[in-house]
DNA sequence: CTGATATATATGTCTATACTTATTTTAAGG
DNA sequence: CCTTAAAATAAGTATAGACATATATATCAG
């Protein structure tokens, strides 16, 4: 009962919440039902209540259960889960896949923000931000293409590092952390500059990505992605494999 | 230096994260390097050592923290960091946003399923599944194309189920928790099928979602959805304010 | 019956302590 | 020098005990 998986021994939390899944999986414990106590169920398991008090805290945090004060453990009625994606590096993703990286800046200048990326901001309209247009390429294809304005308040520094040897993507990973990160997928037929800039024919459908990012001076950067056709983004639930924990 | 941001005094093991995560963010604790161990950070906090780790722990879940056992915690060198999205009820959201939602089932017969979807799905190719396809509809207007496969050897009671009535969504929302799913996002350009089901025109750019969920009987079911023209998929990083926890 | 108040209870959180385990560092042996 | 074994260390995990806190339920006054 305790590591079919691996041959290695699972930490006891993890085997608990395993198990109380399986049980609500295999419909034992059914939506908007009440599960037994953790005092209970650190009788069952043979565990401390702290023990079962994170097994629990895990699958709460999954959303698969509902958990309130003096209320109990239920259950939830629309698991209303979360997958989770993460945004590598575009150079790494590129040199992982076996190609060579390199990035071309189509345009950099110091301008007065317009209306709809104020708006993304939450700075007034006219601001001066830094606006950079760039091309990233994998074996000389276009890979990707971002359209981004940079807050120099918000990222000291980023005045001297001039991007066109270092990219942004890049020089922000590495020297602006952010706190806050909100993200958006759309669809859009290409226009005419980026049928050029992605070397394919206007109306073509592209995945576009909205990324913004805000620190504790406020916003950092806001970007507009535009992926080469037939790019997918992945993501995934459950069960996490590999790294941390 | 507890509780600014509410009035509410937060748990101590979030006040310590909040304080390293300031840390990262002011670049007083740089990428790469090593930050205190969990002993003195105790000290410093005056707390037991597992809120430390407690701590820690969120912090190197959210990708900020790279532990290891020896050789300590260091700020992580590339924060590849992971957003979450929530993947609502259809209906929910039609109605959350106001409007009324209804749905049509346009095609549901039991057939072989092509090479594609069993890859997808991990079955060998021919095995007869449900297939189905449906229109969701807010205020009348088409709101998502769903094509979907459903196996009924991993979600039984699914054979009883008409989705003329209810829809293949909710039934499964509430009677197939899965243990694991993955996703991806694409752009297509809309076919005459879609452009006709989603009343556009063809070749308008269309945000695809592709679903895929297993329990542990196997993969329950697939599916492909078709988003309106202008649809666009929210998902965010950071402190989570609300819900659980 | 209604509304206010008290009580009970399940989860939330923290602590001190102990032991385990991966990994680095050091020491020993060839 | 290289290889191997031992020691040291920092995180990983579990535990019993305690107190905090939200909230469902019971109790009581009107």
């Amino acid at each position: 009962m305790s590591d079919k998986q691996t041959g290695r021994t699972m930490p006891k939390a993890q085997n608990i919440a395993d198990e109380v899944r399986r049980r609500i999986v295999e419909l034992k414990w059914r939506q908007g039902e009440r599960i037994p106590d953790e005092a209970d169920l650190a009788v069952e398991f043979d565990a401390a209540r702290a023990t079962v008090n994170k097994a629990l805290q895990v699958l709460a945090d999954e959303g698969l259960l509902d958990r309130k004060r003096r209320a109990g453990t239920r259950v939830a009625i629309n698991p209303v889960r979360k997958a989770t994606f993460s945004i590598p590096i575009v150079r790494e993703q590129v040199e992982e896949a076996g190609m060579a990286y390199s990035h071309r800046v189509v345009a950099q200048r110091f301008s007065p923000i317009p209306a709809q990326i104020a708006a993304r901001l939450g700075l007034p309209e006219g601001e001066r931000l830094v606006h950079l247009r760039a091309v990233h390429y994998a074996d000389g294809r276009p890979y990707q293409l971002e359209d981004r304005w940079l807050n120099p308040r918000a990222a000291p520094g980023l005045q001297q590092a001039g991007f066109r040897d270092l990219n942004a993507n890049e020089w922000l990973v590495r020297n602006a952390p952010y706190l806050r990160a909100e993200f958006s997928f759309s669809a859009e037929n290409a226009d005419r500059r980026d049928a050029r800039l992605l070397q394919t024919r206007q109306g073509q459908a592209l995945l576009i990505l909205h990324r913004t990012t805000w620190n504790d001076l406020g916003p950092i950067t806001t970007v507009r992605v535009a992926f080469q056709p037939g790019h997918c983004f992945g993501a995934h639930e459950g069960r996490d494999q590999g790294s941390n924990t």
